[in-house]
DNA sequence: ACCTGAACACCGTTCAAGT
DNA sequence: ACCTGAACACCGTTCAAGT
């Protein structure tokens, strides 16, 4: 009974689950996980709990033990299935940069899509199948460029976490939309010029940035440094 | 009544608070985060709930309704209390750039005396007290260190959102003791080779440096690239 | 005037009683 | 053999009844 989400928990589910037979009625783990994101994406992650789970499915909320070993399990499947839809394009001869560009965006793409469930992304290790999918595919890209294996396995957890909480600030804070970002503008703008001098002069500036150009700016940033590393 | 934790609740909140008048038993709304805190940190922030407070404090549960507006108020005040404790040391004539590394590093060092309290610093923008002074004076020496307006609002952003980020990854992974990072090589080293052939080669490295390098090789990485922008 | 126990509407999880 | 309603031990919050 290990810890849901650690290395020992996913090798119990995966020899677990092939003992697994089909169930006659429609009620199946992937039924389950898509009705969760629904939940995620039109209520928020609070919003998803066992009982509003099963009231989405049209079934008893005790029904869903039988598929599911509880609340937790379900943030963590989903998770990894979010990671299963980073798309990975053909490295095709492009320069690794370029590549490793692409690849990030796409993480990124692929987190913003469910963006109340970012925060998920953040409690414990991602080791599920997708994820150490991911962690191979890109390690190995890594290398290919030319990086140490010290350096990559740096590079990997740097540039992986930096796009992770990228969203999460994005998702959580309130400078995504253009209103949003305006109304934080004014509301530096409206501080007590006494004890935020700076603040108020800097008001115009701030949160001129959009999520995606603060996003563009600080990969920039770490890929230089990991480029110059190599 | 305005959403904890936004511009509009903190204006409503500075202004409620002066109308209020000392208790004279002993029950403040110091020693109720007092309190808090002592429970994030024996048993997480999930075990902070507002009936386990009011028990630490020896109090009826509803009592606390009338210090606090509720349970997320408590957890919001207590993530402006930990920015207030980022010490700040004198410039003293020292280069701009020691002074910002080691104002980052008394940040993660606030930050990681409650490692359970790190994911709330995620949950909203940070607009209370003591995160609007830290700005203030973060601002304000990146300004005079010689940045554009528009690249010290940047830097800022992306500095604080990167030593949070670290902190909320150290806490929440389990790679900060010795033998939770060799659990984890271990673990990478057990995989199937025929499915993780770069997983299972680079095992020895995974996890080899600590949170605290990683620290110190990001925030090199966004200072040098926010010094060539100056 | 102040405090708070009881009450309400929720949780996640278990299990025995149903089919 | 499978499903699930009722039950249990929790939540956060409100409010009327107590002092």
């Amino acid at each position: 009974v290990a810890a849901t989400g650690t290395a020992a928990w996913w090798e119990e589910r995966a020899s677990a689950a092939t003992r697994k037979r089909p169930r006659p009625d429609g009620l199946t783990l992937d039924r389950i996980l898509d009705a969760a994101l629904v939940v995620i994406d039109r209520e928020g992650l609070d919003a998803l709990t066992v009982r509003r789970l099963a009231a989405e499915l049209g079934c008893g909320h005790a029904s869903l033990y039988r598929h599911v070993a509880g609340h937790d399990e379900v943030v963590v499947l989903l998770v990894d299935r979010v990671l299963g839809g980073i798309e990975v394009a053909d490295p095709g001869g492009r320069p690794p940069r370029a590549v490793a560009e692409d690849g990030l965006r796409q993480y990124r793409r692929a987190l913003l899509e469910h963006p109340s469930l970012t925060p998920a992304f953040l409690r414990g290790q991602l080791l599920g199948p997708n994820a150490l999918a991911h962690r191979e595919r890109s390690l190995r890209m890594l290398l290919e460029a030319g990086l140490e294996p010290a350096v990559a396995v740096a590079a990997y957890l740097t540039l992986t976490h930096f796009v992770i909480s990228s969203a999460v600030f994005e998702a959580s804070g309130a400078s995504r939309t253009e209103s949003e970002r305006r109304a934080m503008s004014d509301h530096f703008a409206s501080l007590p010029p006494d004890s935020f001098p700076t603040l108020v002069a800097l008001a115009p500036e701030m949160y001129a940035a959009t999520p995606d150009d603060e996003f563009e700016r600080g990969l920039t940033a770490l890929l230089d440094h990991f480029e110059a590393a190599r």
